[in-house]
DNA sequence: TGCAAAATAGAACGATCGTTCGTTTATTTT
DNA sequence: AAAATAAACGAACGATCGTTCTATTTTGCA
């Protein structure tokens, strides 16, 4: 069994495209569901923990049935981040897009962070443990993942700087600051609630969005655009796709 | 060889009371010796990561030599925490003790704190690699963790809660908030500061820190107790042992 | 329908892991 | 110095790991 008695329920591809029609060579389906399993052991165990014996365990494959796809482990591991990050990107940021440049977008991403972090409060989140994992751990895993999290916080960084520029944060915001600072209320709610248990985590992690907006005038900037609208306002901006723990 | 090329050089006893004369069954000091070898090696490659056999070469002792003073892999593991928690508190905690209750305290539990998570910028954090080792993994380590780093972020917060009685807060200050965006900020520190190797990331977080006191009437208490005291002031509370990265 | 290619299985490898056990060496006590 | 106790060793165990290799099955296309 798993080390830490995971239930590692055999899955079929489910909603994955399993009737796609005309895939040539139908290994590319399977082995986009073996990246979702992986994704899906990943997110528990972290990037090191997943095992490619545990994993053809989950689809109920032999170990080099689901080797063949990758040729190595890194190689794995490197599919798996760059599933999460298109998931993390299709989640979180393209929705934001919809939003108009400013408060508005930043807010639409913030909120959307924290419902993605929110339910990795119990599924785990890649981003954070594999920036442990990886530290000093120099390869091709840790370029892929340093890459993809210097992409999004980049994005938002720009968010930010753009929220400035639209005059909807005071003059002498720093935007880097603030996206330093932001990053740290996402890290420390997951620390928080998923470690701790600590209660009231999510709720903290809002307010200090919030005060961060009300320090920059983004609070005063935020009424102005639309009133009632922004946080810490209950309406998300995007439906948080799973109840949520307070 | 490791999985990650770590230099696994030899070490003796050194610091380590290795003179101490009248020490009954010399197998405690070897014992310390080990926990002390054990931590730093724990530091770098996690608490998973650490391996009896590594620690053998690194003791130039046999496996079953140091496996007998633990009797388990997870005592092992246990006996690293507790040592962390100790030099944590005797390093972060205690020194801040002969501060004045009220800010200053607390100002200088936040730079003690700075100094110790600069540090770990190279050598890592037990308190943060474990948190995500053992988020979801049951266990006597992952209760001595969680036990360990619930007691620290309790002192914290009642620093903070003593600032606000001293009228050095805001009387509408809220203190649990304060200390959930304090432990953001540290923990932004190390993960863009560490992982992503990002500049500038330990003036970010003092910034921070010098924010959250200004927006809750910090600034002025610190002014008016004893004036070019307090951060961003760059004359440290403690001495750090080593340069920074900025 | 038949055939080549792709996908999967199965067994085995070397390595490392935590742990056990019996023995030998150090240290302390008598 | 002898006897008793503690500490360290060395070899071996079963398990799991990533990986390799050779069959066998399945698939897509002519």
């Amino acid at each position: 069994m798993s080390p830490t008695e995971l239930s590692l329920k055999p899955v079929q591809a489910s909603h994955l495209n399993e009737a796609a029609p005309k895939n040539p060579h139908k290994g590319q389906q399977t082995k986009a569901a073996i990246v979702d399993a992986a994704l899906g052991l990943a997110t528990q165990i972290g990037l090191e923990g997943l095992s490619i014996g545990a994993l053809a365990e989950v689809m109920r494959m032999s170990k080099s049935g689901v080797f063949a796809h990758f040729g190595s482990r890194e190689e794995l591991q490197i599919s798996v981040v760059r599933e999460y990050h298109s998931r993390f990107e299709e989640e979180v940021f393209l929705p934001a897009l919809r939003q108009p440049r400013g408060l508005p977008r930043l807010c639409a991403i913030f909120q959307n962070w924290m419902n993605r972090t929110s339910i990795e409060i119990d599924s785990g989140c890649i981003y954070i443990s594999g920036a442990v994992e990886f530290d000093d751990r120099p390869g091709l895993v840790r370029d892929a993942l340093a890459d993809s999290v210097r992409n999004w916080l980049a994005a938002m960084d720009r968010a930010v700087v753009q929220a400035k520029e639209a005059g909807h944060l005071s003059r002498d915001a720093d935007e880097h600051q603030i996206a330093f600072e932001i990053h740290g209320l996402i890290l420390a709610l997951h620390y928080e609630a998923r470690f701790l248990k600590t209660p009231g985590s999510i709720d903290r992690a809002e307010t200090g969005f919030a005060n961060i907006l009300a320090r920059n005038g983004g609070a005063a900037a935020a009424a102005r655009i639309e009133p009632a609208r922004f946080p810490p306002s209950s309406s998300p901006v995007l439906p948080s796709s799973k109840p949520i723990q307070r």
